[in-house]
DNA sequence: CTCCTGGACTTAAAGGTTTTCGGAAACGTA
DNA sequence: TACGTTTCCGAAAACCTTTAAGTCCAGGAG
């Protein structure tokens, strides 16, 4: 612990060889003859070296570093998608610098230039909701990346889910049940996410000729809001056969207040949540159908993105990920799933 | 996003000041003309001159960057640690590398390397459970921590919640409510949570001089065991009037099943549950009085200890962290909280 | 006038690594 | 012997910043 680290000098000492020869012998360069290279390698171990990646770096120009910029990895959304890219550059020796700006505009800033003084290669920045978010990029000397949550600036490039093909998808889903008055029950307007997925259900039900079950409900994102919404849809559409959920929560909140007034899930009423959130999705009863949004996946096909990008060029504009709908007992008979 | 960098070179010239000057003036140091800093830190502006950290830190041989080692980060526990962590170093201008080992002890060592190769100035480990891990420090050059799951080794600094204390404080504040009859539902014994959590549950009926209510059940941390557990209990031990979870997802299963065989809570039955799982300890009908663990605190802590370890001295040994009693619904007669 | 002091600035070294280029030795050919 | 070629190795520059040491000059004291 108190020892000064190895450097290539007291290898080269110990091998009886210049730092040139050991640097050619430790990274496999040519020129070096095979009983040197031995001795340096034997060098190297026994003074358990390490390259110093900061001098490697500073010659190089590239640190092999990225920095992670998350707007508010409190929530729920981010988390998945940072484990995702950190996996990605992981496989591929890079590191993660990770900055947690907090949802603070000027603290994000501070970050960027802490990131950029330590010379990272490329940058990802995770936003806490798929609203588009102020670009980050102006002149930025190096390749960047949005996840979950877009830029503003249409010529950055995003990575953010599919929730208009998803919310179709289940809908779609929910009429292959044989669901016919499909309601719907989702959160805040401002969220574009809530507005998506209920333009998703709008495409599904007009294309199948279908109208909408009552009008949308919003209201929070939570098993409350759910609840109480549930009341509500269940006075005005007493025949409503199917409803889709703008989250798992409300969904949660939805199948027990239904059930509490005597409705059977999926029997009289098909339900479909969203974010596949497990701790609710799999413990509900019946479990929950829902739309998974791949979350991890997003955020691994962002880093290999930033990874072309360092290399050579990026495809800008706002990629749109699929979903996936896991299928449970909400939707189908029980014992069918 | 093309130009070169400008480096502290071109400030200088653009000033018309030795390099050496234009240092002494970025950094605020005497011997430097006012009117010459002014054109100094003018000529910086304009080039929007960012010094290299890595130069830097080859030469002084800090590079006020520390690394986070997480064991499993998809676990529940490891996450608000971390962001504890990461909070109390971006206060303090440091930067954080982030490497997820996934479990696997050879990804462990390649990050390990990754990270000291990157000249970090220091090291968290963040376990994904209390139970005892594997020490990782042996003649590192850089100080460590470890935050939720200890080292094995003593001499290790380590900061774990205080899960023994935490129980018993559960227990007395059931027993404070008039409660006699205490039972206890709880995870699998190879957790040390679960084994700590029932010796604070032991302490705390000890010195009130009573007998727990049956045997402690085993089983799954999920919902789904604490409904099983709840009907196993209900039937062996019919007057239980309180019961004491090892997690909110057991006592949320335990509630749910009570309340369908027409126990009321906390009326009847009291119940505590632990970790303070908002999702689930708010939305559970009552709301869950349940175990805070305050790891994002102990996060913190951790992480401002690495600093004093970084600087001077550390204080070796295991930490416990006091834990935070949330008193909700499920314990109080309602309208009480 | 000389000497000294201190302020303002510059020179040069250091930190660890990679890479380019040149040098030396060994060997084969004329 | 003279010369060309191959193989292996070393010297030195470069990356960017900080800092110790040195230079130069003006002004004050004697």
């Amino acid at each position: 612990m108190a020892t000064r680290r190895a450097t290539i000098n007291d290898v080269a000492s110990l091998a009886g060889v210049s730092i040139a020869t050991a640097s050619k012998a430790l990274n496999g360069r040519q020129d070096v003859r095979a009983a040197t290279r031995e001795r340096v390698l034997a060098a190297a171990a026994e003074l358990s070296f390490q390259p110093n990646a900061l001098a490697r770096g500073l010659l190089s120009g590239q640190t092999r570093t990225v920095g992670l910029l998350t707007s508010d990895s409190v929530g729920r959304f981010g988390i998945p998608v940072l484990l995702g890219a950190e996996d990605a550059f992981g496989a591929g020796e890079m590191a993660v610098l990770l900055c947690d700006a907090r949802g603070d505009a000027i603290r994000e800033q501070h970050h960027l230039r802490a990131l950029l003084s330590r010379r990272v290669d490329g940058l990802i920045v995770v936003g806490e909701s798929t609203n588009p978010r102020p670009s980050v990029s102006k002149d930025l000397p190096v390749p960047v990346v949005y996840a979950y949550g877009p830029s503003e600036d249409p010529s950055d490039v995003s990575f953010v889910p599919d929730d208009v093909g998803a919310a179709a998808m289940a809908v779609n889903h929910l009429l292959a049940m044989g669901r016919r008055k499909v309601a719907h029950l989702t959160g805040p307007t401002h969220y574009k996410a809530a507005r998506d997925r209920e333009e998703g259900l709008r495409l599904a039900l007009a294309e199948a000729g279908l109208a909408q079950a009552g009008q949308t409900l919003s209201g929070p994102w939570s098993q409350r809001w759910g609840r109480h919404a549930a009341e509500m849809l269940l006075m005005a559409e007493p025949h409503v056969d199917a409803v889709f959920c703008g989250s798992d929560q409300i969904a949660a909140g939805f199948v027990e207040t239904a059930r509490e007034r005597g409705r059977r899930v999926p029997d009289d009423i098909a339900v479909v949540g969203y974010d596949n959130w497990e701790v609710l999705s799999t413990e509900t009863r019946p479990a929950l159908t829902t739309v998974d949004m791949n979350l991890e996946s997003l955020g691994r096909t962002a880093a290999q993105h930033l990874f072309a990008a360092i290399d050579g060029k990026a495809t800008p504009g706002v990629h749109k990920m699929p979903c996936q709908l896991v299928i449970r007992d909400s939707t189908s008979p029980p014992g069918v799933s």
